[in-house]
DNA sequence: GCCGCAGTTCAAGTGAGGTTGAGTTTTTGG
DNA sequence: CCAAAAACTCAACCTCACTTGAACTGCGGC
């Protein structure tokens, strides 16, 4: 399949392509573009060409949400990597220490909701004076103006 | 503080009170009632007038929001449990089974989101081929149109 | 009797993370 | 060589959970 003696750092996608074996609709990606978490650069005929470094770009964004961050971290995540060769290291193990504290972080939040979820099922109270479940929503107030964006999973349905 | 013999079902409590004693501000909760969350009455001069009841239902769907449910569910929660009276045993125990798998399919993913990243800092790869945390973003693809509400914590900063 | 804060409605804006559609151009296969 | 498939741009739209602003009205106090 090569022709030539490069090995394949030569061979550039489409998006269609890119679309197609990471999963992400092209109009994604080109929002990504936008966003600065991808790049390309352009045929003659200004069609966006994609190195296969970008696969693995993708791939990390994808894994970066899984684990709750907004694109706008991903993008600092992803400005502080090498785009043309594969992350060191040192790189990686900064990156993996501050996702896992971030899922820690988040799954202990919702250990203690479950919890306190399980002790209600018990009491069967929904009593606001007793209530755990109701007084740990205490400090959900005071946050500024714009959506929240809140901790919908994303299970099986819409 | 009584003067009258019925204890208290009579004290109406207005928007301020309520948006002070929840956390909840008066627009949002001219919102819920808008999505057919919580209900008051009216003065003769078409102010909103709460039941103390509210508080709970208020702190109800602060708990289910934080259990990850949309607004939409909460109200079809709500709308299975009675508005003027506590809720019985039983409506709180269906309810909160709901709950409780919800939180334990969220707690479940994220908890091998870590073990997978666990893995990753230990080879340090991010290699497509081998690593786990890309190949398991596969299936994250195909939904339908809108926007796709995200597990983003809502940890100390926007 | 009037000041002023708290309340009212309704429309529009916000922000994240995209999708959809129209209209045009480029690329590809027969 | 030409039609069809795929890409392009740009603006508009979508959801969710609210907030903000404009323009009024209600209610308690002095």
């Amino acid at each position: 399949m090569s022709e030539e003696n490069v090995p394949s750092k030569d061979h550039w996608l489409s998006i269609g392509e890119i679309a197609h074996r990471s999963g992400v609709a092209a109009s994604a990606l080109r929002f990504y573009e936008d966003q600065g978490l991808i790049r390309s650069r352009r045929t003659a005929g200004n069609q966006r060409q994609y190195q296969r470094s970008t696969l693995r770009r993708i791939a990390f964004v994808q894994a970066a949400q899984r684990v709750g961050l907004a694109l706008a971290e991903i993008k600092q995540a992803l400005d502080s990597l090498p785009d043309d060769r594969t992350p060191t290291r040192a790189d990686w193990s900064r990156l993996s220490k501050t996702w896992r504290s971030r899922l820690d972080e988040r799954i202990s939040e919702l250990e203690r909701l479950r919890d306190d979820l399980d002790g209600c099922i018990g009491c069967g109270c929904l009593s606001l004076q007793r209530c755990n479940l109701y007084n740990k929503a205490d400090r959900l107030a005071e946050r500024g103006p714009g959506a929240r964006i809140l901790n919908v999973g994303i299970p099986g349905e819409a």
